[in-house]
DNA sequence: TAGATTGTTAATCGATTAACAATC
DNA sequence: TAGATTGTTAATCGATTAACAATC
């Protein structure tokens, strides 16, 4: 029953089949196998067969799972279906093109309101979300109980302005800034390490031509 | 010798304790402990030596490491120093919030173009960066030697231009669509799974709220 | 010297993969 | 029925944590 114990990449994985099935369901294919959804996606036959597992979903032997049926499953299992209201703080291009994705919805987020600190942005509409002045979160947040609470300030300020939320009642956070924020353990977390990211993209890619030169020229040369 | 049998997770980790000892620098300090970055990072102070201990830093028993020591050899450790240049395609919100953000360069990696289908976008400069229509983007790559391309299209496009660049010599791919790219094994990629990360806070926000609901009225109730 | 801190080796833990029984 | 596919139990693998020796 617990729902805890279910191992953290298996959750992150099951939203990445659930766009892959979204994709076959427009396809029109009805049906799917564990083993052919492992291949397309990179994943252990046996690996997709316990993340769906989780969701509680059930396939029949010989044909297969439903794709209909997967997706609600892991809808269902995420708690997709119950939309969360989420503030974002820093309406700079990232916080724009955050609140430009509809499919946040999908996913049980829905952005209501941005926050800026700067008046050039205060009062503009974007993606037909207004930008308020800061000032207004704490009391807007604590009325409207708001749940979550986006990142997307410099890193100077992000500790300060996560604290700010987690004292107006936001209880997870979605973190864009290159820092790990102090906060209450059960404040729920997300990082978004874009700089660690492209760093070991960056790493794994020098490695890799160094691996090409020292094939083409053997040591012993 | 083998630079590959460094574990995946410490090679994420490594970018995060970077930008902590770049904050320490700012201040000032001098030295820090591994049980002092451990208990800031949330990391276990074992972890955090071994971590240091494939950069080849080395600390002194009881005063520890010098900030400016593990900074260098995360740097070097990294490759940090030999910046890769790259082709972002897609330069819509997202795009243009990549391209301003400046400390890619010190993570290995310059921006030098920017392309996109729309004609709209195409001539104009972003942060300093020209947008160029897409057909150039093939001569220019193979020109240019382009190892790395940044990849925020619409998932639906996403494949086929990954092939393109591909095509064109690019062997690392820094991918921001929802979608598992189907490439060749020796073509390095980095997803960025925006939607697997805000659909896992909102799961763990809603499994976090029942049980508070479950800890307030008892099952015996 | 004593003690704090490093760095390494051993134990534990958890996720992945392999083997296999169940079933349509 | 035979065989493909599911779902589960056991084995393996790798990362984390614990224990401890080394050293300034």
């Amino acid at each position: 029953m617990r729902a805890e114990s279910v191992p953290e990449p298996t959750l992150r994985r099951l939203p990445s089949y659930y766009h892959y099935l979204v994709r076959l369901r427009e396809k029109g294919q009805e049906m799917i196998s564990a083993a052919q959804i492992g291949e397309d996606l990179g994943v252990h036959h046996t690996q997709v067969r316990k993340d769906l597992a989780v969701t509680g979903s059930q396939g029949k032997p010989k044909v297969g799972h439903r794709v209909e049926d997967l997706i609600v499953s892991i809808e269902n299992f995420l708690n997709w279906n119950n939309v969360t209201d989420a503030f974002l703080v820093g309406a700079g291009h990232l916080g724009t093109a955050l609140l430009g994705y509809a499919g946040f919805e999908r996913a049980g987020v829905k952005i209501v309101a941005a926050f800026d600190a700067s008046a050039k942005m205060v009062g503009k509409k974007i993606q037909g979300v207004s930008v308020l002045p800061m000032e207004k979160f704490p009391d807007l947040a604590r009325r409207m109980h708001i749940g979550i609470g986006i990142l997307t300030v410099p890193a100077e300020v992000a500790q300060e302005v996560a604290e700010m939320m987690v004292g107006c009642g936001v209880q997870a956070i979605w973190n864009f800034a290159p820092i790990v924020l102090d906060l209450p353990d059960e404040v729920i977390v997300e990082n978004v390490a874009l700089y660690s990211s492209i760093g070991v993209l960056s790493r794994k890619l020098s490695v890799h031509r160094k691996s090409l030169l020292a094939t083409a020229t053997p040591p012993n040369s």
